[in-house]
DNA sequence: CGAAACGTTGACCGTTTTCAATTACAGTGG
DNA sequence: CCACTGTAATTGAAAACGGTCAACGTTTCG
């Protein structure tokens, strides 16, 4: 069966690591939770998608702590670094049951050695993550959770007026956050009471203040 | 006068760039703390690498209101994703005086697709700090201070016992934590006062704790 | 139908931010 | 060589804010 990519659209890295390589070269792993997709210092011989489910990587000390470096959720690709590493720096332990598309590293590696259009394609992809990413950061500086949301939805406001469609569940977006749900919706009741952001169904709206 | 890379050795993506280009290629440019290194909407012509001082990326929102999408520190490249966008999306504003080396996207571009193994190694830097902003970004997940601090330095410890170097002021890695300065002090004393820290001059020792 | 997840709001408590004050120190110019 | 200025490092006390706990209605889904 060919990688199931419907899932793939709002992740384009994982959708050009998928490019790269043709479908026959893809292995398509499951795993249960608690399993392991790969451990700490094991030979770093592939490049993953979570097509379902969720992956935690940790890196676990030498106290036996364990550190979260990153949960990939179902569509993103992890491990990418892994292309420049001899073996893999963390544990990649599946946090539900889940399937990972396996990209193997020397396959992924000579294609694109031999097809710069397609590298120079995933770069591109990659610095759009590197976008992203610096943005999400940029964002967790704004302490106070009100003007966190707020810029969340100005972030992700189009049009005039400025509407921003929620098609993930609060509870999502309060993690992306990098807060609880209950101080979202309290954020929310507080942007709508100061009549700076209605909402209908699934859509929020961002009323201009006037000058 | 050639970009001094001197400053580079913690980026290794705009030494990517850089490595991407002939010298004779690069702009260097000085811009007055104020003064805009681009604007939204202007042609996507270059990629900048941050020779000296701050640049603040900077989305200007219809009503006027800015919303900070990075701030570029001396060293670190900007507006890579401009290489595949026909215009910039934000204004760049220079936080500090600083100096701006300017990667002109066409030659970028092509000299990244005539050499397949530069182009390949761009996008492995690139993977690289899509690997450290995730894990800067999962570091910000944990909530309590000191929580934070402690898994920052293990995040940054090597060898046995593992050691941290202290390169920076406390104020700036404060930033980087999300955290005031004063949260960090705080949390410091708290892990120095629970012997799971100690500290001499600018190393950070990691007291394991027995099993 | 019942369980589980989502949405929403209130109250309380703990932590962080803020504000303030003090020490230490590096660089600067007289 | 020494005041003088600015930044970093610290610590304290009060105030604000978000987390946690609790309760409840709603929706989703097996």
């Amino acid at each position: 069966m060919a990688p199931d990519i419907s899932v793939l659209s709002r992740d384009s890295l994982a959708a050009h690591l998928l490019a790269a390589l043709p479908q026959s070269r893809v292995i398509r792993r499951r795993v249960g939770r608690g399993e392991a997709v790969f451990r700490q210092g094991d030979p770093a011989v592939a490049v993953f998608v979570a097509e379902s489910g969720r992956i935690r990587l940790v890196r676990m000390l030498e106290d036996g702590t364990p550190l979260i470096l990153y949960v990939a959720e179902t569509g993103e690709s992890f491990a990418e670094a892994s292309l420049s590493a001899a073996h893999y720096h963390c544990d990649a332990v599946a946090e539900t049951d889940a399937v990972v598309l396996a990209l193997p590293k020397a396959k992924l590696l000579s294609a694109l050695a031999a097809d710069p259009a397609e590298c120079l394609a995933l770069a591109l992809a990659l610095a759009a993550q590197v976008r992203d990413l610096r943005a999400k950061l940029e964002l967790r500086n704004i302490r106070s959770a009100t003007g966190r949301v707020l810029a969340w939805l100005r972030l992700h406001a189009s049009g005039s007026p400025p509407l921003v469609l929620i098609h993930r569940s609060w509870t999502e977006i309060a993690d992306e956050l990098g807060l609880t749900r209950e101080a979202v919706y309290r954020a929310l009741a507080r942007l709508e009471h100061q009549k700076l952001v209605s909402r209908h169904a699934d859509v929020a709206c961002l009323t201009t203040p006037p000058e």
